[in-house]
DNA sequence: CTGAAAGCGCTAACAA
DNA sequence: TTGTTAGCGCTTTCAG
């Protein structure tokens, strides 16, 4: 840590200037100065200060990625994607997961003091503290959430896979729908619902909202608990994501409800756990989301593109057991 | 990004000296200066650069992790606890996969030059690029690694579970065990292997290795097909983890082979999946070891220890219906 | 091709 | 309490 480029120059013989270009471009100095630089380099066992080159090429070489949460498959996913696509960039990447952090906001515009763009995945910040971001003129990205001026975003695709959700579920023999989770924590999951209630609405079908706190597998047992007990069995569940489809699933199960025999359940993201339960969902492309909003950042940041540009990302139903009861069509 | 210090410090009225001050200590001005100071920054929405302050400091406020690969839920949960901790300590958190990566080697040496410590899970870079970097002065943080001399190591315990679960496979009537993964690629799995072998071998049951190329499903799945096609089954499949086992079950379900009936299934980890679909399993405090390592390299970062410390969280063992054959024991 | 010198934006003595 | 002045370790003109 101690040795600088001045210690290599001195040993090498050199002006340090000559040392920062030796060690960069091959071709600004001899073969034999080359030689001799890299030799005292190693000697020293010299590795340059990062800190030192950021601040002379006022550039971090570094992005960050805010989302709410690693604890479920789907962002750790979208995180590893973009990780993989920044690396390829030759961008370091900084995390930051809001989940119950108290002051978010403010720890955002700490990150995004240290970096040369930002990722925002799902709703961790105001649209207020984004818009401050780019007026400032960060590069930002979008994911999972709805567009910004300003910023690129990129989503994956929802209303048209809801439809397809919602024929399937009727054809199944749904006649009552409960859709599971909270519109208004998600612009997703906002979506998700709306186009499901439309289009099942439209089959003759009645979809209504169940409220949740929070998307994971507990909320699912909660609401497995109040179905058993209070609200009622409809002919299908329909969960904003696949965590809460396996907590209902479970719940319902310890409590003696067979699926799909009883109800139909599907969830959305296909998660590996939705696979070996069986669970009916919509895949979302996860890891590439990341990778997408990687590329879109990168694009920003060296200035490639002058107009914003949202991208939206195919999605499949994916039937499995869950929903598909024996006869092929409920009573 | 274009104002600095010295634009706040014009309009304020003062030194760039009082600027650093006021915005940082809030007693060393006088509570005048610091309301024009701080009204001047908030004028100009002037942010503090962060690598001024970072070389000025010297240090990076900032430490990395690096692992394998956040496909599996493993090490996304590692990373998270890690990141949590990280963030209370006020460090923000670098990441970088390994997975695939050409010159893995040098991305870490990189990163490590803009890091003030690091952690490092599993087999992710060589020993010696770990010593070289503790040599250096690097704080460094080794997790599910055997142990290197000057770095701190976080680790579960392997041993103890691994006889409980030999114990039981037997006690389940296995006589005849495969262990599925490849020892020679990470220190726990040769941990659990050779553990397991003992204890199974002490009861007098056999256990032969499967060595597997990777750890995901797929691998999984190649080692049914062999099973079906050639090797024939075993009495139980002890799995090095929680996804080689998945896609292992998988694969024989599709051949048309039982699970617990025809042969016993076991796991290593707990991941959601392994809860739903009924997989016995040793669960680790996944979460716990990556906080544990945010909070041992924060000690070492500011000095607050001499020697090394070397963490082994408890590990324990769930049995579910992937090893609980109808009778209680196989014929 | 190489060196001298001027920053990059900040913090931290040291004076005043 | 506040200002002046050195750096922190590097890159990058600008001369030579």
């Amino acid at each position: 840590m101690a040795t600088t480029i001045r210690d290599v120059a001195r040993r090498a013989g050199v002006s340090i200037a000559t040392v920062s270009r030796a060690l960069r471009d091959a071709d600004s100095v001899t073969v034999e100065t080359r030689a001799r630089v890299t030799r005292a380099a190693a000697d020293l066992d010299y590795v340059p200060s990062q800190l030192g080159r950021q601040l002379a090429e006022r550039r971090h070489a570094a992005n960050g990625i805010v989302f709410p949460d690693l604890s479920g498959p789907y962002y750790a996913e979208v995180v590893l994607g973009y990780e993989v696509a920044a690396a390829e960039l030759d961008h370091a990447v900084l995390i930051l997961s809001t989940h119950g952090r108290a002051d978010a906001e403010g720890t955002v515009a700490r990150l995004a003091a240290r970096t040369d763009g930002l990722v925002v995945v799902a709703r961790t910040v105001s649209d207020a503290l984004v818009q401050r971001l780019v007026g400032r003129g960060m590069p930002v990205v979008l994911v999972a959430r709805t567009p910004v001026d300003g910023a690129d975003s990129v989503n994956a695709e929802n209303t048209e896979a809801a439809s397809r959700l919602a024929q399937h579920l009727v054809d199944a023999g749904a006649q009552t729908i409960r859709f599971v989770g909270d519109p208004a924590a998600s612009s997703d999951v906002a979506e998700r619902y709306e186009s499901l209630a439309a289009a099942a609405g439209a089959l003759g079908a009645d979809v209504r909202v169940e409220v949740t706190t929070g998307f994971g597998e507990n909320a699912g047992l909660r609401v497995a608990a109040d179905a058993v007990t209070g609200s009622g069995l409809p002919d299908a569940f329909a969960c904003a994501n696949d965590e809460l489809a396996l907590g209902l699933w479970l719940g319902l199960r310890q409590a003696g409800v067979t699926v799909p025999d009883d109800t139909l359940i599907s969830g959305w993201d296909d998660v590996m756990a939705a696979r070996h339960a069986g669970l009916t969902t919509v895949r979302q492309p996860m890891r590439e989301l990341g990778a997408r909003a990687a590329l879109r950042l990168h694009e920003l940041i060296t200035g490639t593109r002058q107009e914003s540009v949202h991208d939206v990302l195919a999605t499949d139903l994916i039937v499995r057991s869950s929903t598909t009861p024996p006869g092929g069509t409920r009573p």
